[in-house]
DNA sequence: TCTGGGGTCCTGCTCCCA
DNA sequence: TCTGTGGGAGCAGGACCC
Protein backbone atom coordinates (compact mmCIF):
# COMPACT_ATOMS: atom_id res chain seq x y z
CA UNK A 1 0.00 0.00 0.00
CA UNK A 2 1.01 3.32 -1.23
CA UNK A 3 0.31 6.53 0.84
CA UNK A 4 2.14 8.85 -1.29
CA UNK A 5 0.17 12.66 -1.64
CA UNK A 6 -0.42 13.32 -5.14
CA UNK A 7 0.95 16.27 -6.13
CA UNK A 8 -1.82 19.16 -7.66
CA UNK A 9 -1.22 20.09 -11.28
CA UNK A 10 0.73 23.00 -12.28
CA UNK A 11 -1.08 26.05 -12.70
CA UNK A 12 0.20 29.54 -13.34
CA UNK A 13 -1.38 32.26 -14.24
CA UNK A 14 -0.23 35.43 -16.26
CA UNK A 15 -1.70 38.98 -15.37
CA UNK A 16 -1.71 41.44 -17.64
CA UNK A 17 -3.11 45.02 -16.82
CA UNK A 18 -5.58 46.24 -19.64
CA UNK A 19 -3.53 49.41 -21.19
CA UNK A 20 -1.98 50.40 -18.21
CA UNK A 21 -0.64 53.56 -18.93
CA UNK A 22 -3.47 54.72 -20.55
CA UNK A 23 -6.04 53.56 -17.66
CA UNK A 24 -3.95 55.53 -15.23
CA UNK A 25 -3.90 58.64 -17.06
CA UNK A 26 -7.99 57.78 -17.52
CA UNK A 27 -8.42 57.46 -13.71
CA UNK A 28 -7.05 60.97 -13.79
CA UNK A 29 -9.16 62.29 -16.57
CA UNK A 30 -12.19 60.02 -16.43
CA UNK A 31 -13.99 62.78 -18.99
CA UNK A 32 -11.61 60.92 -21.65
CA UNK A 33 -12.81 57.99 -20.76
CA UNK A 34 -14.75 55.81 -24.15
CA UNK A 35 -12.57 58.78 -26.85
CA UNK A 36 -9.53 57.16 -28.72
CA UNK A 37 -6.68 58.31 -26.04
CA UNK A 38 -2.85 57.83 -26.86
CA UNK A 39 0.22 57.66 -24.15
CA UNK A 40 3.61 58.45 -25.81
CA UNK A 41 5.86 61.15 -27.01
CA UNK A 42 7.02 62.28 -23.75
CA UNK A 43 9.09 65.27 -24.44
CA UNK A 44 6.16 68.14 -24.48
CA UNK A 45 4.92 68.12 -21.18
CA UNK A 46 0.90 68.23 -23.01
CA UNK A 47 -0.83 67.85 -19.81
CA UNK A 48 1.21 70.38 -18.20
CA UNK A 49 0.11 73.08 -20.60
CA UNK A 50 -3.67 71.74 -20.39
CA UNK A 51 -3.15 72.06 -16.50
CA UNK A 52 -1.46 75.71 -16.47
CA UNK A 53 -4.82 76.60 -19.18
CA UNK A 54 -7.15 75.06 -16.47
CA UNK A 55 -5.52 76.08 -12.80
CA UNK A 56 -8.59 77.09 -11.53
CA UNK A 57 -10.47 73.79 -12.03
CA UNK A 58 -10.20 69.71 -11.15
CA UNK A 59 -8.26 68.44 -13.47
CA UNK A 60 -11.01 66.01 -14.07
CA UNK A 61 -13.52 69.63 -15.35
CA UNK A 62 -10.80 69.92 -17.95
CA UNK A 63 -13.04 69.71 -21.14
CA UNK A 64 -12.21 67.32 -23.21
CA UNK A 65 -11.88 69.22 -26.51
CA UNK A 66 -9.13 71.17 -24.44
CA UNK A 67 -6.58 68.72 -24.94
CA UNK A 68 -3.97 67.63 -27.47
CA UNK A 69 -4.31 66.19 -30.84
CA UNK A 70 -2.14 63.49 -32.67
CA UNK A 71 -3.06 65.41 -35.46
CA UNK A 72 -1.01 68.47 -34.12
CA UNK A 73 1.75 66.41 -32.67
CA UNK A 74 4.91 67.51 -33.76
CA UNK A 75 8.26 65.65 -33.34
CA UNK A 76 9.89 62.44 -32.95
CA UNK A 77 8.01 59.11 -30.65
CA UNK A 78 6.34 55.98 -30.48
CA UNK A 79 3.17 55.16 -29.07
CA UNK A 80 3.53 53.42 -24.94
CA UNK A 81 -0.01 52.35 -24.86
CA UNK A 82 -3.38 53.30 -26.55
CA UNK A 83 -6.91 52.90 -25.04
CA UNK A 84 -9.13 50.56 -26.37
CA UNK A 85 -11.56 53.07 -28.32
CA UNK A 86 -8.02 54.23 -29.91
CA UNK A 87 -7.34 50.66 -30.64
CA UNK A 88 -10.20 50.16 -33.51
CA UNK A 89 -8.76 52.39 -35.69
CA UNK A 90 -5.21 50.55 -35.89
CA UNK A 91 -3.29 52.06 -33.34
CA UNK A 92 -1.22 50.51 -31.30
CA UNK A 93 2.37 49.96 -29.18
CA UNK A 94 5.70 50.55 -30.60
CA UNK A 95 4.18 52.30 -33.54
CA UNK A 96 5.47 56.32 -34.46
CA UNK A 97 3.55 58.85 -33.61
CA UNK A 98 3.32 59.77 -37.64
CA UNK A 99 1.92 56.80 -38.57
CA UNK A 100 -1.04 56.73 -35.39
CA UNK A 101 -1.51 60.66 -36.64
CA UNK A 102 -2.40 59.21 -40.43
CA UNK A 103 -4.71 56.00 -38.55
CA UNK A 104 -6.32 58.00 -35.65
CA UNK A 105 -5.54 61.91 -35.92
CA UNK A 106 -8.57 62.65 -33.77
CA UNK A 107 -7.18 60.37 -30.86
CA UNK A 108 -5.78 62.89 -27.21
CA UNK A 109 -2.05 62.58 -26.98
CA UNK A 110 -0.69 62.14 -23.19
CA UNK A 111 2.54 61.79 -21.79
CA UNK A 112 3.50 58.70 -19.77
CA UNK A 113 3.73 59.95 -16.22
CA UNK A 114 6.04 57.17 -14.67
CA UNK A 115 5.65 58.18 -11.38
CA UNK A 116 1.94 57.46 -11.17
CA UNK A 117 2.29 54.13 -13.37
CA UNK A 118 4.90 53.22 -10.72
CA UNK A 119 3.09 54.04 -7.97
CA UNK A 120 -0.11 51.76 -9.46
CA UNK A 121 2.60 49.12 -10.40
CA UNK A 122 3.62 48.55 -6.56
CA UNK A 123 -0.21 48.10 -5.62
CA UNK A 124 -1.84 46.18 -8.05
CA UNK A 125 1.69 43.73 -7.31
CA UNK A 126 1.17 44.08 -3.39
CA UNK A 127 -2.56 43.02 -3.37
CA UNK A 128 -1.62 40.04 -5.60
CA UNK A 129 1.22 38.81 -3.12
CA UNK A 130 -1.08 38.99 -0.47
CA UNK A 131 -3.93 36.62 -2.16
CA UNK A 132 -1.10 34.25 -3.71
CA UNK A 133 2.21 34.80 -2.60
CA UNK A 134 4.62 33.16 -5.55
CA UNK A 135 4.83 36.29 -8.12
CA UNK A 136 7.14 36.94 -10.55
CA UNK A 137 7.51 40.23 -11.82
CA UNK A 138 7.59 40.36 -16.25
CA UNK A 139 7.77 44.18 -15.40
CA UNK A 140 5.68 47.19 -14.66
CA UNK A 141 1.98 46.05 -15.98
CA UNK A 142 2.73 42.25 -16.06
CA UNK A 143 3.24 39.31 -13.66
CA UNK A 144 3.14 35.26 -13.41
CA UNK A 145 1.40 33.98 -10.07
CA UNK A 146 1.65 30.10 -8.94
CA UNK A 147 -2.05 29.36 -8.46
CA UNK A 148 -0.45 25.64 -7.90
CA UNK A 149 -0.22 25.70 -3.81
CA UNK A 150 -3.00 28.51 -3.46
CA UNK A 151 -6.24 27.56 -1.15
CA UNK A 152 -8.68 27.26 -3.85
CA UNK A 153 -6.22 28.02 -6.56
CA UNK A 154 -6.86 24.79 -8.60
CA UNK A 155 -11.05 25.41 -8.44
CA UNK A 156 -12.67 25.66 -11.81
CA UNK A 157 -8.92 24.94 -13.12
CA UNK A 158 -7.67 28.28 -11.25
CA UNK A 159 -10.67 30.70 -12.44
CA UNK A 160 -12.49 31.13 -9.26
CA UNK A 161 -8.92 32.90 -8.13
CA UNK A 162 -8.08 34.70 -11.28
CA UNK A 163 -11.83 36.16 -10.42
CA UNK A 164 -10.95 36.87 -6.95
CA UNK A 165 -7.93 38.62 -7.90
CA UNK A 166 -9.43 40.53 -10.71
CA UNK A 167 -11.64 41.81 -7.87
CA UNK A 168 -9.55 42.71 -5.49
CA UNK A 169 -7.26 44.70 -7.93
CA UNK A 170 -10.26 46.82 -9.50
CA UNK A 171 -10.75 47.64 -5.30
CA UNK A 172 -7.79 48.79 -4.60
CA UNK A 173 -6.98 50.54 -7.94
CA UNK A 174 -10.01 51.02 -9.93
CA UNK A 175 -8.32 49.01 -13.37
CA UNK A 176 -8.68 46.12 -14.82
CA UNK A 177 -6.44 43.18 -15.81
CA UNK A 178 -6.52 40.11 -18.04
CA UNK A 179 -5.33 36.69 -16.57
CA UNK A 180 -4.94 33.46 -18.54
CA UNK A 181 -4.14 30.71 -16.03
CA UNK A 182 -2.97 27.01 -17.75
CA UNK A 183 -0.29 24.30 -16.87
CA UNK A 184 2.60 26.89 -17.37
CA UNK A 185 3.90 30.34 -18.10
CA UNK A 186 4.22 29.89 -22.23
CA UNK A 187 0.49 28.81 -22.24
CA UNK A 188 -0.40 31.13 -19.69
CA UNK A 189 0.99 34.21 -21.23
CA UNK A 190 -0.77 33.41 -24.54
CA UNK A 191 -3.67 32.73 -23.04
CA UNK A 192 -4.14 35.87 -20.99
CA UNK A 193 -4.76 37.68 -24.94
CA UNK A 194 -7.59 35.36 -25.37
CA UNK A 195 -10.21 37.51 -23.63
CA UNK A 196 -9.01 41.16 -24.15
CA UNK A 197 -9.99 43.60 -21.76
CA UNK A 198 -10.88 42.41 -18.12
CA UNK A 199 -11.19 38.78 -19.11
CA UNK A 200 -10.10 35.72 -18.10
CA UNK A 201 -8.81 32.33 -20.24
CA UNK A 202 -8.19 28.90 -18.75
CA UNK A 203 -6.21 26.55 -20.55
CA UNK A 204 -5.66 23.06 -19.95
CA UNK A 205 -2.83 20.38 -20.87
CA UNK A 206 -5.32 18.25 -23.20
CA UNK A 207 -6.44 22.41 -25.07
CA UNK A 208 -3.08 22.89 -26.51
CA UNK A 209 -4.38 21.48 -29.80
CA UNK A 210 -7.49 23.16 -30.20
CA UNK A 211 -6.84 26.40 -28.46
CA UNK A 212 -2.89 27.14 -29.40
CA UNK A 213 -2.22 25.19 -32.42
CA UNK A 214 -4.64 27.31 -34.15
CA UNK A 215 -2.74 31.32 -33.74
CA UNK A 216 0.22 32.52 -35.69
CA UNK A 217 3.48 31.28 -34.82
CA UNK A 218 3.97 35.44 -33.24
CA UNK A 219 1.66 34.62 -30.91
CA UNK A 220 4.66 32.55 -28.93
CA UNK A 221 6.35 34.47 -26.50
CA UNK A 222 10.23 34.41 -28.04
CA UNK A 223 9.14 34.02 -31.85
CA UNK A 224 9.88 38.05 -32.90
CA UNK A 225 9.59 39.28 -36.46
CA UNK A 226 12.70 38.11 -37.97
CA UNK A 227 11.96 34.98 -36.97
CA UNK A 228 8.21 34.94 -38.21
CA UNK A 229 9.50 36.27 -41.67
CA UNK A 230 11.59 33.11 -41.74
CA UNK A 231 8.95 30.60 -40.63
CA UNK A 232 6.45 31.96 -43.36
CA UNK A 233 9.13 31.39 -46.16
CA UNK A 234 9.27 27.94 -44.83
CA UNK A 235 5.40 27.76 -45.18
CA UNK A 236 5.09 27.79 -41.38
CA UNK A 237 2.15 29.86 -40.69
CA UNK A 238 0.71 28.49 -36.97
CA UNK A 239 2.08 27.02 -34.33
CA UNK A 240 0.16 23.84 -35.47
CA UNK A 241 2.83 23.96 -38.70
CA UNK A 242 5.49 24.38 -36.10
CA UNK A 243 4.52 21.40 -33.77
CA UNK A 244 4.29 19.02 -37.28
CA UNK A 245 7.76 19.55 -37.75
CA UNK A 246 10.46 17.71 -36.83
CA UNK A 247 12.67 18.34 -33.88
CA UNK A 248 15.72 18.07 -35.41
CA UNK A 249 14.67 19.87 -39.06
CA UNK A 250 13.60 23.05 -36.56
CA UNK A 251 17.18 22.62 -35.46
CA UNK A 252 18.46 22.33 -38.86
CA UNK A 253 17.15 25.23 -39.73
CA UNK A 254 17.21 27.60 -36.31
CA UNK A 255 20.31 26.45 -34.09
CA UNK A 256 20.85 24.03 -31.60
CA UNK A 257 19.39 25.97 -28.70
CA UNK A 258 16.29 27.83 -30.54
CA UNK A 259 15.05 24.87 -32.76
CA UNK A 260 14.62 22.81 -29.90
CA UNK A 261 13.03 25.27 -27.84
CA UNK A 262 10.77 26.38 -30.57
CA UNK A 263 10.04 22.49 -30.73
CA UNK A 264 8.59 22.84 -27.03
CA UNK A 265 7.01 25.56 -27.69
CA UNK A 266 5.08 24.73 -30.41
CA UNK A 267 3.54 21.57 -28.13
CA UNK A 268 3.43 23.89 -24.89
CA UNK A 269 6.02 22.24 -23.11
CA UNK A 270 7.59 25.14 -20.72
CA UNK A 271 9.02 23.90 -17.28
CA UNK A 272 10.15 26.82 -16.08
CA UNK A 273 9.64 28.31 -12.75
CA UNK A 274 7.83 31.20 -11.30
CA UNK A 275 10.80 33.15 -10.18
CA UNK A 276 10.40 35.01 -7.70
CA UNK A 277 13.94 37.37 -6.85
CA UNK A 278 16.32 38.20 -9.80
CA UNK A 279 19.22 40.05 -9.41
CA UNK A 280 20.43 42.68 -12.56
CA UNK A 281 22.57 42.34 -15.03
CA UNK A 282 22.98 45.66 -16.41
CA UNK A 283 21.71 49.11 -15.83
CA UNK A 284 21.70 51.69 -18.51
CA UNK A 285 20.60 55.28 -19.86
CA UNK A 286 19.86 56.20 -23.52
CA UNK A 287 18.32 59.17 -24.93
CA UNK A 288 17.88 60.30 -28.06
CA UNK A 289 18.30 63.09 -29.69
CA UNK A 290 15.64 65.92 -30.68
CA UNK A 291 17.69 66.35 -34.35
CA UNK A 292 21.02 64.58 -35.13
CA UNK A 293 23.85 65.52 -33.64
CA UNK A 294 27.30 65.41 -35.44
CA UNK A 295 30.50 64.71 -33.06
CA UNK A 296 32.54 67.48 -34.16
CA UNK A 297 29.95 70.00 -34.86
CA UNK A 298 27.46 69.32 -31.91
CA UNK A 299 30.64 68.41 -29.59
CA UNK A 300 29.17 70.97 -26.75
CA UNK A 301 25.68 69.48 -26.56
CA UNK A 302 27.18 65.80 -26.95
CA UNK A 303 29.62 66.29 -24.43
CA UNK A 304 26.81 67.30 -21.81
CA UNK A 305 24.43 64.53 -23.06
CA UNK A 306 27.11 62.33 -22.83
CA UNK A 307 28.08 63.32 -18.89
CA UNK A 308 24.71 63.26 -17.78
CA UNK A 309 24.06 59.49 -19.21
CA UNK A 310 27.25 58.78 -17.02
CA UNK A 311 25.85 60.50 -14.01
CA UNK A 312 22.13 58.80 -14.58
CA UNK A 313 24.03 55.61 -14.91
CA UNK A 314 26.22 56.35 -11.67
CA UNK A 315 22.57 57.68 -9.98
CA UNK A 316 20.83 54.61 -10.61
CA UNK A 317 23.49 52.23 -9.03
CA UNK A 318 23.85 54.07 -5.93
CA UNK A 319 20.00 54.11 -5.48
CA UNK A 320 20.20 50.43 -6.11
CA UNK A 321 23.30 49.37 -4.06
CA UNK A 322 25.22 47.93 -7.17
CA UNK A 323 28.41 48.60 -8.69
CA UNK A 324 29.52 47.23 -11.98
CA UNK A 325 33.02 46.27 -13.73
CA UNK A 326 31.81 46.40 -17.67
CA UNK A 327 31.45 50.25 -19.16
CA UNK A 328 29.82 49.96 -22.90
CA UNK A 329 28.39 52.43 -24.84
CA UNK A 330 26.02 52.38 -27.19
CA UNK A 331 24.91 54.69 -30.53
CA UNK A 332 22.13 54.64 -32.61
CA UNK A 333 23.41 56.37 -36.48
CA UNK A 334 21.26 58.48 -38.48
CA UNK A 335 20.92 55.64 -40.90
CA UNK A 336 19.56 53.48 -37.34
CA UNK A 337 22.46 51.48 -37.64
CA UNK A 338 23.77 50.74 -34.10
CA UNK A 339 26.81 50.03 -32.55
CA UNK A 340 28.15 49.24 -29.37
CA UNK A 341 31.57 48.90 -27.23
CA UNK A 342 32.11 48.55 -23.86
CA UNK A 343 35.23 47.77 -21.96
CA UNK A 344 35.94 46.17 -18.21
CA UNK A 345 37.54 47.52 -15.59
CA UNK A 346 39.84 45.73 -13.23
CA UNK A 347 37.72 46.92 -10.46
CA UNK A 348 33.82 47.33 -9.59
CA UNK A 349 32.53 51.02 -9.45
CA UNK A 350 29.68 53.54 -9.25
CA UNK A 351 31.30 56.82 -9.61
CA UNK A 352 30.05 58.70 -12.63
CA UNK A 353 33.87 60.09 -13.56
CA UNK A 354 35.07 57.09 -13.62
CA UNK A 355 32.36 55.98 -16.06
CA UNK A 356 32.09 58.60 -17.91
CA UNK A 357 36.25 57.34 -18.89
CA UNK A 358 35.64 54.44 -19.88
CA UNK A 359 32.97 55.05 -21.55
CA UNK A 360 35.13 57.80 -23.24
CA UNK A 361 37.65 55.14 -24.24
CA UNK A 362 34.98 53.17 -26.00
CA UNK A 363 33.66 55.85 -27.74
CA UNK A 364 37.37 56.49 -29.22
CA UNK A 365 36.75 52.49 -31.30
CA UNK A 366 33.70 53.25 -33.01
CA UNK A 367 33.07 55.82 -36.03
CA UNK A 368 31.75 59.61 -34.93
CA UNK A 369 31.94 61.02 -39.10
CA UNK A 370 28.29 59.93 -39.13
CA UNK A 371 25.85 62.03 -37.37
CA UNK A 372 24.13 60.25 -34.11
CA UNK A 373 20.81 59.72 -33.37
CA UNK A 374 20.95 58.36 -30.39
CA UNK A 375 23.84 57.77 -27.30
CA UNK A 376 23.51 55.59 -24.20
CA UNK A 377 25.64 54.58 -21.31
CA UNK A 378 25.37 50.96 -19.89
CA UNK A 379 27.20 49.38 -16.80
CA UNK A 380 27.28 45.30 -16.70
CA UNK A 381 28.95 42.96 -14.45
CA UNK A 382 26.94 44.02 -11.66
CA UNK A 383 27.62 43.07 -7.98
CA UNK A 384 26.08 44.24 -4.76
CA UNK A 385 28.12 46.98 -2.89
CA UNK A 386 28.62 45.73 0.01
CA UNK A 387 29.53 42.01 -1.09
CA UNK A 388 32.75 42.52 -2.08
CA UNK A 389 36.11 42.27 -0.87
CA UNK A 390 37.84 45.27 0.04
CA UNK A 391 40.62 45.19 -3.05
CA UNK A 392 37.99 45.22 -5.49
CA UNK A 393 36.41 48.41 -4.05
CA UNK A 394 36.96 50.88 -6.77
CA UNK A 395 38.86 54.35 -6.03
CA UNK A 396 36.46 57.47 -6.71
CA UNK A 397 38.68 59.96 -9.33
CA UNK A 398 36.55 62.67 -8.51
CA UNK A 399 33.43 63.88 -6.74
CA UNK A 400 32.64 65.88 -9.61
CA UNK A 401 33.52 65.16 -12.77
CA UNK A 402 36.70 67.54 -14.37
CA UNK A 403 35.74 70.29 -16.22
CA UNK A 404 37.61 68.85 -18.93
CA UNK A 405 35.43 65.88 -19.00
CA UNK A 406 32.88 67.83 -19.87
CA UNK A 407 33.60 69.39 -23.09
CA UNK A 408 36.05 66.16 -24.26
CA UNK A 409 39.59 65.44 -24.09
CA UNK A 410 42.04 67.76 -24.92
CA UNK A 411 42.84 68.09 -28.21
CA UNK A 412 40.44 65.93 -30.06
CA UNK A 413 37.99 66.81 -32.76
CA UNK A 414 34.57 65.31 -30.69
CA UNK A 415 32.41 65.31 -27.91
CA UNK A 416 34.93 62.28 -26.21
C1' DT B 1 5.66 56.29 -40.95
C1' DC B 2 11.01 56.54 -40.47
C1' DT B 3 10.96 53.46 -35.71
C1' DG B 4 11.63 55.22 -27.27
C1' DG B 5 13.95 53.43 -23.32
C1' DG B 6 15.45 49.86 -20.39
C1' DG B 7 16.42 45.44 -20.15
C1' DT B 8 17.86 39.91 -21.00
C1' DC B 9 19.77 36.22 -23.49
C1' DC B 10 22.17 34.02 -27.21
C1' DT B 11 25.63 33.49 -30.87
C1' DG B 12 29.74 34.10 -33.31
C1' DC B 13 34.22 35.92 -33.43
C1' DT B 14 38.87 36.85 -31.63
C1' DC B 15 42.44 36.42 -28.52
C1' DC B 16 45.04 34.21 -25.06
C1' DC B 17 46.77 30.27 -22.94
C1' DA B 18 47.83 25.48 -22.03
C1' DT C 1 60.11 26.23 -33.14
C1' DC C 2 55.99 25.28 -35.62
C1' DT C 3 51.32 23.55 -35.94
C1' DG C 4 47.05 22.07 -34.15
C1' DT C 5 43.39 22.12 -30.87
C1' DG C 6 40.30 23.19 -27.38
C1' DG C 7 38.53 26.00 -23.58
C1' DG C 8 37.51 30.36 -21.43
C1' DA C 9 37.01 35.29 -21.39
C1' DG C 10 35.86 39.41 -23.56
C1' DC C 11 33.57 41.74 -27.03
C1' DA C 12 30.05 43.02 -30.72
C1' DG C 13 25.81 42.47 -32.47
C1' DG C 14 21.23 40.52 -33.06
C1' DA C 15 16.73 39.15 -31.46
C1' DC C 16 13.38 39.62 -28.35
C1' DC C 17 10.66 41.42 -24.42
C1' DC C 18 7.70 45.05 -21.82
Amino acid sequence: MHNERVSPPRRIAHLDMDAFFASVELLRYPQLKGLPVVIGGGRRKVDEIVRQRFADRPLSQIPADAFPLLKDYVGRGVITTATYPARQFGVGSAMGMMKAAKLCPQAIVLPVDFEEVRRFSRTFKAVIRDIAPVVEDRGIDEVFVDFTDVPGGQREGGRVLARLIQKSIFDATGLTCSIGVAPNKLIAKMASEFNKPNGISIVHEADVQTKIWPLAVRKINGIGPKSEVKLHALHIHTIGDLAAQSREWLVDNFGAAYGAWMHDAAWGRDDRPVVTESEPVSMSRETTFERDLHAVRDRAELGAIFTDLCTRVAEDLRRKGYVGRTIGVKLRYDDFRIATRDQTLDHYTDDAATIRRAAGQCLKRVDLRQKLRLLGVRVGKLAKAGSLPAPEAAPRVAAEPTPDLFHGLAGTQDFR
